[in-house]
DNA sequence: CTATATTTTTAGACTAGGCTAAAAATAATA
DNA sequence: TATTATTTTTAGCCTAGTCTAAAAATATAG
């Protein structure tokens, strides 16, 4: 359907679109993409060509329905590999950008529904960002901090900021992952540190590990 | 590392050299890979500059050791995706080579040692072929189909040849799949048909459905 | 052992995607 | 507003991988 390039590319733009709102220029898509202004300038050309993008000379470019949609599908299957290689092949959740940027480029409307599947139909990948869904709306959620949760209220665990070893398995000791139900039970407001409920067990948490958790309110 | 069409070119080449024994010539690879001679030319002298494959003009190639190391490799990745879109994402045998034939590309190595490991590490692809091991050594084991197996030998069901749905829904309910055990009970001279037993059932069979099923005796 | 057929290689061209250097348009400043 | 700085585009070149057409080597047949 569309090359890897062309991926990479609407999928930069897309991000850039939802970075800063409004048109996108070259100058950053080439500086996100890594790669220089006039390369920018060709494969932005092809692209309007295809009508994935609307471009005026000088102006930047904005996505058009399709584009937005082939941009949300790459980043879908992008987040559900993620998933697949955390959940399934126990990796930390700082080791598998790289590899997902390969897997978002396989071919196959079929793979990706089963995988889903597999995966229990996820809202979020490990770094607590939303998957688009299969028509690639993304569910605008804003995802919080666990330090920025008010006494009382319940959040689900949708990622990690930090994500050293060390705090990975502090967490994995906690029996903190995606998809935990955190309560906040009490608020310290002298250093921030917190007691929260997981599950049946009610503990204490620093404010350095709340500012480091990413939850979804609920 | 190695480019996608190096990789396609050597795991062609590698196939090649196993079903006729000695040099591949030029215009088998063009026809097997669906290219022209010209550009197989091409890419077999870059190929034999990077010591991936000795070549004289006009005579053919051979891989060497480590052109084989590398092109074991992407058949072992091909094989295990195979298995895990079988195993774990229930597609049918039949549909999976597509998909595999991208799969086998995606560069990391911790990503294949886990994705080894979570399938349980198996010997057999669900076409009952043998997957390399880490090193790209490939047991040289013979798959036979039931039906050459002898009154009381047992096989394991490594694979299958026909894979029409009704005949894996066939199978399903006979509770066979990739690793069942089957032991050979009966065997009937007049129309080929067996009594074998699967777990602790036994049942009979006909010549068709064991000419079907690849097996690799124990 | 020539003549013909086949296989393989070379030469030259094309596309995708990238780069550098220079030109053109736009933005910022005196 | 004139000048300078910045951004963007164009022009031309490069590599990987492919192709066609023609040339060269090898194999086959009379």
């Amino acid at each position: 359907m569309f090359t890897l390039a062309e991926e990479n590319y609407l999928k930069a733009i897309f991000h850039l679109e939802h970075e800063f709102q409004g048109e996108v220029s070259t100058n950053a898509i080439a500086e996100s993409m890594e790669t220089k202004p006039s390369s920018v300038t060709d494969m932005i050309q092809k692209l309007a060509e295809k009508k994935l993008l609307t471009y005026k000379r000088y102006k930047g470019v904005q996505l058009t329905a399709e584009g937005k949609k082939v941009a949300a599908n790459v980043i879908r299957k992008h987040r559900l590999w993620e998933v697949f290689l955390v959940e399934k092949l126990k990796f930390h959740w700082d080791q598998v950008h790289e590899i997902a940027e390969q897997l978002e480029h396989i071919q196959s409307e079929e793979l990706i529904t089963r995988l889903d599947k597999f995966l229990g139909s996820p809202d979020f990948d490990p770094h607590g960002d939303p998957i688009p869904d299969k028509h690639g709306v993304l569910k605008r959620t804003e995802k919080k901090l666990l330090s920025e949760i008010d006494k009382n209220q319940k959040g689900v665990c949708v990622g990690v900021k930090e994500s050293s070893p060390e705090f990975l398995q502090y967490l994995d000791k906690k029996k903190i992952s995606i998809g935990t139900k955190i309560r906040v039970l009490g608020k310290e407001f002298f250093d921030g540190s917190m007691i929260i409920q997981v599950f049946d067990d009610q503990f204490f948490i620093s404010k350095t590990v709340a500012e480091n958790i990413y939850v979804q309110t609920i």
